[in-house]
DNA sequence: GTCCCGATTG
DNA sequence: CAATCAGGAC
């Protein structure tokens, strides 16, 4: 017997669920600023922990000038343990720019959000449709796991980025800038909350009965996901913890910093690491933040 | 391709 | 324990 003809998925129905299930994130009505500050600490960072970080930092630095002003030592301070904190210092780097070269505005055109330290494909592409409700192909990892599941029947997106998802993403873009940044924040807010990497919620999914992936049977992806080195015992763990002594202290000797190290060749590569970012800096045998 | 952080969840 | 998370730079 025929299966039941069932449709196509549709940005629409997706658009529609956000309208009214959409998170109340404080970033969703904010400035400019306010949202390329939210797009830095979202990298690689969940919402819940991302919010306190950014309701304190928008009250320290409302605007790209004000944190253009502050010291390196303050912003890697506000910074605190969100993590990669490289992130820190390029949105300081990227406030200095947007002050001196774009009078304090932050840009609304592709070339020059990409140019900033910081600001990847993704992260110009967010600004522009949520900031600037511009018509542009948001994709990151949400998007494109909503977009692999319900348009091309796979369980997780191929590992990087392809040609072939990347044209079909575009394709699906809305026509009006109105409809294509709202389904920008729909389709990641669908990934993000319902359309999740494992334990899909399926049965509240506004696609439930047009996805590709859904209506298969949930079959799994043969590609086998890249695992990451664990965190325990790495370098990453020994930046981390020199970085919360100096956050603490605000100056240390090189012995004192080095005392309760769980490797000494660890500990070398890893402060001298922090120095090449310019994280932390030294004066004589002291070593503090920048 | 590898490295970069740390809280949270299974 | 391991995997995940609104990525980016090298």
């Amino acid at each position: 017997m025929q299966p039941c003809p069932v449709g196509s998925p549709s940005t629409a129905v997706v658009n529609r669920w956000y309208r009214a299930h959409a998170r109340d994130l404080p970033w969703r009505s904010t400035t400019p600023w306010g949202v390329l500050v939210s797009e830095f600490m979202l990298q690689q960072t969940p919402v819940p922990r991302v919010i306190p970080y950014w309701t304190t930092w928008m009250d320290c630095w409302p605007t790209p000038a004000g944190l253009a002003h502050a010291t390196p030592a303050a912003v890697i301070r506000a910074w605190g343990t969100l993590g990669y904190p490289r992130r820190a210092t390029r949105l300081h780097e990227a406030a200095r720019t947007i002050s001196n070269a774009y009078g304090g505005e932050v840009p609304d055109t592709y070339e020059n959000l990409i140019a900033l330290p910081g600001v990847g494909d993704y992260t110009a592409n967010a600004v522009l449709a949520f900031a600037f409700h511009k018509r542009t192909t948001v994709l990151d990892v949400n998007v494109r796991r909503v977009i692999s599941r319900a348009w091309r029947g796979e369980q997780h997106p191929p590992a990087h980025l392809t040609t072939i998802e990347r044209a079909l993403a575009d394709s699906l873009v809305p026509t009006t800038p109105h409809a294509a940044s709202t389904w920008a924040a729909a389709s990641m807010e669908l990934g993000a909350v319902l359309c999740t990497t494992t334990n899909p919620q399926c049965t509240a999914c506004p696609l439930t009965d047009t996805c590709a992936w859904n209506t298969a049977g949930q079959p799994k992806s043969t590609h086998t996901t890249r695992r990451q080195p664990t965190y325990t015992g790495s370098d990453r763990q020994e930046r981390g913890r020199i970085l919360a002594l100096l956050r603490a202290h605000d100056t240390l000797t090189a012995a004192a910093l080095e005392k309760d190290a769980t490797n000494p060749e660890q500990h070398i590569r890893a402060r001298d690491s922090l120095l090449a970012d310019g994280l932390i800096a030294t004066t004589g045998r002291h070593l503090h933040l920048p």
